[in-house]
DNA sequence: CTTGTTTTTTAGGTACGCCTAAATTACTTT
DNA sequence: AAAGTAATTTAGGCGTACCTAAAAAACAAG
């Protein structure tokens, strides 16, 4: 039940890189700014450990006991992340690195009492759902700001892009998890969107969109 | 300027070890519950790092740049357990434990956050001093309570047991950091000191009395 | 179905921080 | 000053998690 920093680092990695299907090592090896011979040996402890289903060349998933552990620690991280912003006056570029570190530091009463100071949130400050104890996942939108009509209003409701300078643009120019927004216009060969934030007109890369969450 | 955590925690323990003078192999391998043989190599490399001043069989000191990496770690230490207990709401027995994980991992700008939201606190929840970011260590009492006079009333500025169940020994009889005592009776064969709080009485072994220090 | 490319694994090695057992140095006592 | 005891260091190992280089398996294309 209790597991190193690497093991964690790696269940989390193996988890966002397995969408429904298996991780493939060199994916793994990517994400953990880790050798891929590294992975391999990483692999076979963990089976050992029975928190993922394991074959030389088939690749891996996470088993049942393997899923628990990386939304524990997918729990704690954005539990904090949410702590840093909401207690401390983070901004939603600045709560990944620290989250990262303290992840794997905190103990389950750290864990419930921020968790309770904040009200049980269920999404961070990026609009990520925050598994519960009970390894729960609140729904999210899958509707991309990239897919709305022309003079469609939509509220922001998730930023997969955690790339800081991308971050700090979008706060920038007033765009937050809840920031209502309307399609002003489209200019598909130059790849942007542009949107209005009440007034204000602000121009948007279609790639950066496709990392917008909405609700209509 | 960064270190490990090993090595954070051998200057810390070098630091309270050696109380003016030098610390012993021994001594410091006690604290951090590790072999002797294990502290001579990590002496060296402390050597190599410039933060300690070692020759073999002639025990260790701190050099200016070891205090200085040691009261970091005991500033991080001390404002993490007071934030636990000022703004978590833990108990002065519950803070330690998760404060000696979290002091490696916090960074600079945490610490100034949670320094701020604390309005700089000198003192942490056993009312031991916090040094400054400068490495100023703000001014202790060294009257203890079990030198004081039968009939005296005292404030409780300092506990320095940091054993658990004393603690809350403490906490269930009233007693704690800013408390006011009056010395009733001394019982000088059984070892016991007999305060008052308000009008009821609490009978402290002398032992525990030599850790609690007191403003007349 | 064979060849070439990509992915993955094996083999061998490094650094860190710990261990035990044995040797050495320092300290104490007579 | 010698002998016994205690403290410390040396020597040799272990586990974790990483690396590079080379071998092997899987995949893709003609």
């Amino acid at each position: 039940m209790n597991h190193s920093q690497s093991v964690e680092d790696y269940i989390k990695a193996i988890f966002v890189a397995s969408k429904g299907d298996s991780a493939s090592t060199t994916e793994i090896a990517e994400r953990l700014g880790v050798n891929p011979a590294s992975v391999t040996g990483m692999l076979k402890k963990l089976k050992g450990l029975k928190l993922v289903e394991y074959e030389s060349y088939k690749g891996v998933r996470l088993t049942h006991s393997g899923r628990k552990v990386a939304l524990e620690v997918i729990r704690h991280h954005r539990l904090i992340e949410t702590y840093l912003a909401q207690a401390l006056g983070y901004e939603w570029d600045e709560v990944h690195d620290e989250a990262e570190r303290l992840e794997h530091h905190i103990s389950e009463e750290f864990e419930d009492r921020i968790a309770k100071v904040l009200g049980d949130p269920q999404y961070d400050p990026h609009g990520d759902p925050i598994p519960s104890k009970d390894g729960k996942v609140p729904p999210v939108s899958r509707e991309r700001l990239s897919d709305a009509e022309i003079g469609e209003a939509v509220t922001v409701r998730r930023v997969t892009s955690h790339d800081k300078p991308t971050l700090r643009f979008l706060r920038e120019k007033g765009i937050g998890i809840g920031t209502q927004l309307r399609i002003a216009k489209r200019d598909e060969d130059a790849g942007l969107i542009i949107v209005k934030r009440d007034r204000t007109s602000i121009e948007l890369s279609e790639v950066l969109c496709r990392t917008i969450f909405i609700e209509r």
